[in-house]
DNA sequence: TAGAGGACTGAAAACGTTCCCGGTAACGTT
DNA sequence: AACGTTACCGGGAACGTTTTCAGTCCTCTA
């Protein structure tokens, strides 16, 4: 069933079905109505192959992740399939491992398939403005760091919270409960992530209260693997025994921090304060529940899609935007003081 | 960069050039490599949108989820990418609102996109060979109930748990515990989803143990609210301050019924029992560990896309496969005897 | 009443592939 | 020497749209 047989039906040309099919004008009213009702009486469903061939684009937007596992982004993605859906595009998803290269595999997608934008979501990068040239439609960087990059703003956009502030204020909350010996579980400090922003956070809380980093209060780890996170939990008390606090990068590393300590014999927040960030909705509902630098995270997805879509429909152009997290009290913080 | 254009760069043909490209055999070795190189130096990617034409279809899946929100589906949908991508073909995922019906949505998107196949993930649903009609491509229904439809078993697939029957292994073991006063949390009893099924299981394992099912031990909720089943759990506990287990049909749910045990004062095991279907990962990290049926997640992911695929390149034709949960015990069940 | 202009329509090219079909050259077989 | 077979290659149609361009008819103005 295609747009000739209609015309055919119809008795006019297929111009004139793609006229109306495309609500354009000069077309009179009774053909409009009479194609209109062939197509829908033949149940006509317009093929986008051949549409997009003439147009040399599709109608849909890539969303290339790092971690798809994580938690922390399924409310994104829902969201931002949500505004994709509602803006008329359609969304492909392309999921990468750790060792791949996001901005080749991004581009290597968007051209083949014509799509009209990208969605980058975690990770990092460290790229350059030569290297983002193989980019050849608008994407947006969304809970993603490129801050590291040498790549000017006006060349990017990006859609997060300021780590490191909301890093800093969780830390600094601790500090004014009285905690002084904090620790940090982290994924890496070095590796130019969203990781190492909010350790940044963290040594500035630490230095502002003439704190000094101790090295031993840190601990890398996968940042995906709970087990990963409970072990180095666990390598943290036998280290340090002394300390209060534990500022965990993410929830879910938060919660196996929590495990570890209380397989350890050791009861959150009674013997040790445990806050992080990211807010997924599970920790509101662990025992204890969890003090965590809250993110806005359908937020997040709407916004990222809303600003490339602006970008594909030459609304606007490149675009930052720091949403703010709110800190959600749990009980897995107390005040020494 | 067109495949003309590295037609002429070589001095061939384009056709020679499609059959390098493909793959195809009467060609030269000597103008094969020379095309290949070409290609490779003119970083040139193919334009699917112009082979999805002539060869009238794409290399799509597409997923249609109900409730993406759900943590118990982001590592099925990790596991399902992972295995599309790795069989050559790329994910166009949609999803669904509860109002949506999934076989309309997904008959216009595999229409208009060309897709492949298609995979439900995720619902319900109470389809005729009538209504399936209209979904011209393969398709396997994923953790999503068609049992209760009119639906002859070789006219669709399937991959899933054997839901009554892990419920009721769930519920058996709560019953070897000694436990008589067995709440149920559940959506709905009667909606054909997922939920009736082990609402089934349930009731099975509590008549095999001469135990009447009584009315006010159960309680329907939204399965993917935590907060209602929170307050549901609240309910129940009000009705019945005599119930020493909870069976809840999801983690999440459980995870909610958990906290609302805790802040009515009565803790986990020592005061109520609490197991439950799904096994998402968080839970195996929470205060207590959720004793639960474990859903072999990525399993389910990848053995749809492969009968899926097997479909697809007509290596099979429709099947059925129940994959076994498995019983992963944790600290939210005591034994009374 | 001639001409301008607007409303509407159709023919046809173009988009970048795939694939069928026909053709040539080389080689072996009778 | 004639013929079949094989290996290789190019021409060109086809896929289903969109869009430009060239009309045709009608109406209105001068």
């Amino acid at each position: 069933m295609t747009i000739k047989d209609i015309a055919q039906s119809c008795g006019v040309s297929v111009s004139t079905v793609s006229r109306v099919l495309n609500n354009h004008r000069d077309v009179s009213e009774n053909v409009r109505a009479k194609v209109l009702e062939a197509a829908r009486k033949a149940n006509y469903v317009p093929n986008n192959s051949a549409r997009d061939l003439v147009k040399s684009r599709s109608d849909a937007i890539g969303l290339v992740v790092r971690g798809f596992g994580n938690p922390f982004y399924t409310p994104i993605i829902h969201a931002a399939e949500r505004a994709i859906d509602a803006a008329g595009y359609s969304l492909v998803l392309h999921q990468i491992g750790t060792d791949d290269d996001e901005l080749l595999s991004g581009a290597a997608l968007a051209r083949s398939k014509k799509l009209r934008g990208l969605i980058f979501l975690g990770g990092k990068g460290d790229y350059g403005p030569g290297d983002i040239a193989i980019l050849e439609v608008p994407f947006v960087c969304c809970s993603y760091t490129i801050s590291f990059s040498d790549l000017p703003q006006e060349e990017y956009s990006s859609v997060a919270i300021d780590d490191m502030t909301e890093a800093y204020r969780a830390v600094q909350q601790l500090l004014q409960g009285g905690h002084r010996k904090i620790a940090i579980l982290l994924n890496d400090r070095n590796d130019h992530s969203i990781g190492q922003l909010r350790y940044m956070g963290y040594c500035k809380a630490l230095q502002e209260a003439g704190i000094a980093v101790e090295e031993d209060l840190v601990e890398e780890t996968d940042v995906f693997d709970l087990s990963a996170a409970y072990e180095a939990t666990k390598r943290l008390l036998e280290r340090r025994g002394d300390l209060t606090a534990i500022f965990s990068i993410s929830d879910t590393m938060a919660t196996a921090a929590i495990k570890a300590l209380h397989d350890a014999g050791r009861s959150v927040p009674q013997d040790c304060s445990v806050t992080a960030i990211d807010g997924i909705e599970m920790t509101a509902y662990t025992i204890p529940t969890l003090t965590t630098m809250a993110q806005p995270q359908a937020e997040l997805g709407t916004t990222a899609v809303n600003a490339l879509v602006d970008m594909i429909e030459h609304r606007s152009g490149n675009r930052h935007v720091l949403l703010p997290a709110q800190l959600r009290l749990g009980g897995s913080v107390r005040n020494l003081t």
